[in-house]
DNA sequence: ATAAAAAATTAAATCGTTTCAATAGTTGGC
DNA sequence: GCCAACTATTGAAACGATTTAATTTTTTAT
């Protein structure tokens, strides 16, 4: 079962390569009934030219760049695929996004694929857990083809554009403490996340600097999705006498933040009076709530515009460019999902 | 300022192109020393091997299909992007989603680019306003392009799935009006959206089966996203004393209904005591809000699966295949933020 | 009818890799 | 030291289109 190739096609319509060629590629140069017998024979060949090889010989025009977000349904992804697309589009680059889902697999995957169409670089959310596996990272690096991280990843030198998470939720736990909130919990992300630790860790940070003793059970596995959180959040809330309750909750991310509100609702615990919900993200929902949340800014679309800066700057460099490893600044946001309990 | 290839490498290594290429490939028949310095050689010349050329030896093995949407940043689209992606995984296929934000060219621009950088098949969300051009269309069916249309356009012959807009909205209204509502007003999509003119069409034709008489003054232009509705609904409401209140308001989609009832609580109005809110496609945000949102369920990622499921039976026939147009139910679904009146 | 001009077609070169059979180089056993 | 058995490397063919200069065919003008 061979492939049909315009040479079958040439064969048939009894013309020579060029000609099909150039109806292919709608060059007026063609008689009209040549031109339409040579369509008729691509039909009843089924042929489908290979863009491959189209492109091989005239190093093909199209400038693109890819990115592998984790999560195709998340807007936090999403918007940085966004900030990406507009500063290249400005460049002249257009944008292919993909969704690893999480998986380990697809991301290397991808980036294999992209590396072999011609997308000129890419820019990866990297699945960053345990002892992360890097050998496809390290064979882009061995042909040089440029990509960017939106982690860093342990035992690579690579571009990094990034914020620090750790940082952004200390400052979150350090307001509420300063708040006069005492009973604070950290509803935690996915199990394997890195973002899950390092905000964990920034949890942890926020108390050793604090009169507050830090415990590990005000770490709540609860994960990200509506549903999961949903039900989490009722779970939680099921076995706990009302003066046992938080009156902070800082969430891993606001989708988490808006099932755990949710949940809430239907246990009628009121946000803020009875509790202070605290996001992650401020994704483009978060905002629309009835009760506004409070959350960490992640500037998405500067995350996404920066690095496609880097990676096209690296793309258009004829030499082999150093490092660049940036650290984005995340902006602590009051809305009305918190509350001060103090003065 | 000629590109550097592999044979370049290999001449500046000592080496053939052969050794060379096993470099690039893992091939595990170099000798260590010799590898070393192939890829010394490789990083000094920042040589950056031409996908294309790659895989047009060995016709390339991985099977990836494209999705253009129309906007990343709506819950709607990326549904639809992962119904695709599920299926054509199972199938062993990735897919790549790229996004045309509503701009024409951009959909010509990548659909000319998947189809020449052998990705197999794309499902193409169309921009179909006026006398849509659909010249790049007719360029893919030439050259035996398989794609599939999540919208049907007039003037070309092609695989199809979608909804039914028209018979969604009808039905929504229709409720309205058995449940006694007789003031009752759609906010219309953005003006050049395909999907704004059925939605209307289906307002109308509500009307035309009721008792209750269509005036075009029932037809509110607001658009799409959170911002705008927002703002147009202030708006609207401004001018307005209270008995001129509609009692329900259809509206474009649900990204509109949350600004919507964003501005609704800002002026005080109670939904759904004061107004019934219904919204359109069910996106994950719909059901999360405190009052959750009657609303019209597309199937989304159905119509990923199905647009998918057609696009590989394409991409895997050797023959021509007969153009499939499937059209998917709607759902109505009725939740809180809608309200009876009679009885 | 014929020459010149224009249009349509062809044939060969080309793009930059991979592949694979052939060759060269290296080890190790005796 | 020699042969067998590997291991490493080479070089030419192949992949499937596009391109362009050269050629053939058709049209136009005289």
């Amino acid at each position: 079962m061979k492939r049909v190739t315009i040479e079958d096609v040439a064969k048939e319509a009894g013309v020579s390569k060029g000609t099909v060629s150039a109806v292919i590629n709608a060059k007026n140069s063609v008689k009209p009934v040549t031109r339409d017998h040579i369509i008729q024979v691509m039909k009843d060949l089924n042929f489908r030219p290979k863009g491959m090889a189209r492109n091989l010989k005239n190093g093909n025009q199209d400038k693109s760049i890819g990115i592998i977000i984790k999560d195709l349904n998340y807007p936090f992804y999403t918007a940085i695929a966004s900030g990406a697309s507009e500063y290249a589009n400005g460049k002249g680059y257009s944008v292919i996004v993909t969704s690893s889902e999480n998986n380990h697999e697809w991301e290397k995957k991808f980036s294999h694929i992209f590396s072999t169409k011609d997308i000129k670089g890419t820019i990866i959310a990297p699945i960053v857990e345990g002892e992360a596996e890097i050998e496809h990272l390290f064979k882009l690096k061995m042909i040089n083809y440029p990509f960017v991280l939106l982690e860093d990843v342990k035992g690579i030198q690579a571009n990094v554009v990034a914020i620090n998470n750790q940082k952004a939720i200390k400052r979150a736990v350090k307001y509420l403490i300063d708040s006069g909130h005492t009973k604070i919990v950290h509803f935690a992300g996915p199990p394997h996340s890195s973002h899950t630790q390092e905000r964990i860790e920034g949890f942890r940070h926020a108390f050793s600097e604090s009169p507050l003793i830090y415990h590990r059970d005000m770490i709540v596995p609860v994960g990200s999705n509506h549903e999961e959180s949903f039900s989490k959040t009722m779970e939680y809330f099921k076995n706990k006498s009302r003066e046992d309750y938080p009156t902070a909750i800082v969430c891993f991310n606001d989708q988490q933040a808006l099932g755990v509100m949710m949940a809430l609702r239907d246990l009628n615990i009121k946000v803020p009076d009875d509790i202070s919900i605290v996001g992650n993200d401020d994704i483009n929902y978060a905002k629309i709530y009835p009760v506004p949340l409070t959350t960490i800014r992640a500037p998405q679309m500067e995350i996404g515009k920066k690095a496609a800066e880097i990676l096209i700057r690296n793309i258009e460099s004829s030499k082999q460019l150093p490092v660049e490893k940036v650290v984005l600044e995340t902006e602590f946001i009051i809305r009305e999902s918190s509350k001060v309990l103090n003065n």
